[in-house]
DNA sequence: AGGAAGATCTACT
DNA sequence: GTAGATCTTCCTA
């Protein structure tokens, strides 16, 4: 930890969530997400992110008939994660909508920067390097401990790209997947 | 008990 | 690059 760390900067707050789910899956790339497991702390800059929406989204979570607990968090308070299953593997997300909406990011890749030994670059293997579980789902990352997002003292700059979203049977006709450009450990 | 899921891996054209 | 099988835990009944 070390170098890495120090340069982290301050938690993203409550004003950083609350905006348009597009927007904020934009501008978490390059932030970084920390795991605190006891002694250790994992980290990873954010470079791929999905926005998802309300019950007009076919590919949310919040679509109609989906589990409750998933539209309910997602029209809940801005700022906690959203943890739920898909083939086998758990995916993270984070509330963010303006206010009185609806809506979630998914984080779908990060680059390790500390404490990472396995491979990162998709939703699923993410959560398994980062030990993320039904467990986290539904804590705040605005009060929480044991996981959250900071700013990061990015020392290169990088161009943000958008595409549709990936996997997805019913997509909306806007591009609401981001990546960073020619980065390794964005997913194909 | 059954169905569904925003994934992953492998094996090809 | 695309295609298919397999996937593992959940929610809802």
């Amino acid at each position: 930890m070390q170098k890495a760390v120090k340069n982290f900067l301050k938690r993203l707050n409550k004003d950083f969530y609350e905006r348009d789910t597009a927007i904020v899956a934009k501008e978490l790339l390059g932030k970084v997400l920390v795991r605190r497991l006891g002694e250790k702390t994992l980290a990873g800059i954010i470079v791929e992110t999905e926005a998802y929406y309300d019950e007009n989204d076919p590919a949310s979570r919040a679509y109609l008939g989906r589990p409750k607990y998933c539209v309910e968090l997602m029209k809940g308070d801005v700022g906690k994660s959203l943890v739920y299953m898909v083939h086998g593997n758990w995916l993270f997300n984070v509330v963010a909508h303006a206010k009185n909406k609806t809506g979630a990011v998914l984080i779908r890749a990060i680059e390790p920067i500390n404490g990472i030994k396995t491979k990162t670059n998709g939703p699923g293997k993410l959560t398994k390097a980062m030990k993320i579980t039904k467990e986290l789902n539904g804590i705040s990352l605005i009060d929480g401990n044991d996981i959250f997002i900071c700013s990061f003292n990015n020392k290169n700059s990088f161009e943000i790209c958008s595409s549709y979203r990936i996997g997805v049977k019913r997509d909306l006709p806007i591009k609401l997947r981001f990546f960073i450009k020619g980065n390794k450990f964005v997913s194909k």
